[in-house]
DNA sequence: TACTTTTACATGTATATACATTAAATACAT
DNA sequence: ATGTATTTAATGTATATACATGTAAAAGTA
């Protein structure tokens, strides 16, 4: 095991909840290099896919912007404009919304839901062998992070 | 406290670990939007304050651009650019490393010393007050998040 | 010495975040 | 009905990540 302050080399914090900012960030770090790789021969980034994921889970019902925004991991992230890369890769179609023409309606298509399929059990197994944790531990750590939020 | 669930509007994960990887990239995402608000009034990005706080830590030691690099929180974030916008602000020194020539050494100012002065209590004050866990829930954290990363 | 490999840093390009602003449509108030 | 405020999405700009490539210096080798 490597802690945090072997991994990058600072002898001591001023606190535990300094350093658990700390290793918050780096394990993030640990995460997102992993996962870049994995979607890296898709053509598609961790973001895209987050809301490939946003658009399956709405079964055919079409989601606006805004709501895709609302369900990101990342609330400062820009919607709009990864939707528009995913239409550029014919990955989901966007049209204007009947009952409120400042609203636009985004769908996952077929070819998008192909993507997902391939990717999810590959991301899935990926998940599972990225966490050295037990099934206690990681259900404990699930519970510190909700409620480390608020 | 707001579940993850509620948080990104998902009813269900594939299991405890697929969650997990979520919740860390929501928590993530919780500290660095305040992180920025944070380092907004002095001018400099969390990246930045990361490497003068590097830096600082060698009291007065040179410090090469490839040890920077191995200290960062994110491994792949770029050293040499972040160290680029640090000189422009004046609150670094570069030289080049007389035994070395291939070598960049880099030292904090006094102007760059004194901006993390300022800002280092806030920083740790916000740090404790927004990770609503006690002592005790934070030390385990900490110990699950290096024994994650295996 | 001359040639090859490695190291250290810089740079180029695509993607994404952070945040401000714009533009159009809708809702609201008088 | 008209003017104002709000909402929704798109866009502009700066910063940073991700990854490939370039360049010069140093190290290693025949």
């Amino acid at each position: 095991m490597v802690k945090i302050e072997e991994a990058i080399q600072q002898k001591e914090f001023k606190d535990p909840f300094n350093k658990a900012v700390v290793n918050l960030l780096y394990t993030h770090s640990y995460f997102v290099t992993n996962q870049n790789s994995l979607f890296k021969p898709y053509g598609i980034s961790p973001e895209q896919y987050n809301v490939l994921r946003i658009l399956r889970g709405q079964n055919g019902v079409p989601t606006t912007v805004s709501s895709i925004q609302d369900r990101m991991l990342n609330k400062m992230s820009n919607a709009s404009r990864l939707v528009e890369k995913l239409k550029i890769k014919e990955l989901v179609k966007r049209s204007e919304c009947p009952n409120d023409r400042r609203q636009v309606d985004v769908l996952i298509t077929e070819k998008g839901l192909k993507i997902l399929a391939e990717l999810q059990a590959k991301v899935e197994e990926e998940n599972r062998n990225f966490i050295h944790l037990s099934s206690e531990e990681v259900n404990l750590l699930n519970d510190l992070l909700d409620k480390l939020r608020g």
